[in-house]
DNA sequence: TACTTACCCTACCAAAAAAGTAGACTTATA
DNA sequence: TATAAGTCTACTTTTTTGGTAGGGTAAGTA
């Protein structure tokens, strides 16, 4: 499942993605519109930021603002960073992977298995973007 | 992800299923094999036992065994059992629905989305058993 | 240059979920 | 009736999630 954490950098993204290219926003005001806590929203949009999908200016007239058109930005990749692996196990991420202990990939079904899922999750994620949001 | 208890119940349900049929298995036997902390994997199977999966036989030359062909025990089934949705959202989730406060469903971008993830997943799932694990 | 605005950073806290453990109890078989 | 093996209740520990506090720093503006 997506964090709550995800769920509301999706809510902001999507806030962003519709004033694209129309000056900064105020954390506040995001904050406020789409409900979702001022400080923890702060976190979320410097991850962001920190991440190249966000930019920011600070002072009066500063706030948050979308860095590239909302339909260069995947989904996939937005998931990746705020709510981390794709895949249903380690073993099978290609951003996140891990090796298994105690089970040879070469002969696992589950391993398999999971390999379909991770596929035809991404074959969607990868081709949708925060304007599909809009 | 897939929790580690999660990843316990099918190795312990491989395990089960290369045995079909051929009479009770200790849970010792099968935490000594695969590695599971034993009395996790005491939970684990009683719970798999309520939901119809397992079955079991108390005292001696007692215990557990698949209830019924491993080719009938689809994997969207376990996981909805063991870790819960297979959904990425609540509100999309077909067995563990919730509403989405803050955001309708009716023209909501993330909600679509997670509906064509959901149904992409499920069509491996609902598709797959404990037979393709073996 | 001083003031104000608004993002930046570090640290912390509490609740919930995940992972694992303990021990007494019940039932079946030899 | 002794023993083997699953059943049940309850607890503990660790990790993750969600959220808070408060001062620091950069950028505009008068």
């Amino acid at each position: 499942m997506l964090s709550k954490k995800s769920q509301y950098a999706f809510k902001a993204l999507t806030y962003l993605a519709d004033r694209y290219e129309k000056g900064p926003v105020l954390i506040a005001e995001i904050a406020k519109k789409k409900k979702i806590p001022l400080k923890f929203l702060e976190n979320i949009l410097l991850e962001l930021k920190k991440a190249e999908i966000l930019d920011s200016k600070k002072g009066k007239g500063g706030g948050y603002f979308l860095r590239k058109d909302p339909a260069k930005v995947k989904m996939a990749t937005v998931i990746r960073l705020v709510n981390g692996p794709i895949a249903m196990l380690p073993c099978v991420s290609l951003y996140f992977y891990e090796r298994c202990k105690n089970c040879d990939e070469k002969h696992c079904g589950l391993h398999d298995m999971m390999i379909e899922v991770r596929d035809a999750t991404l074959h969607i994620l990868e081709n949708r973007t925060l304007r599909d949001l809009q």
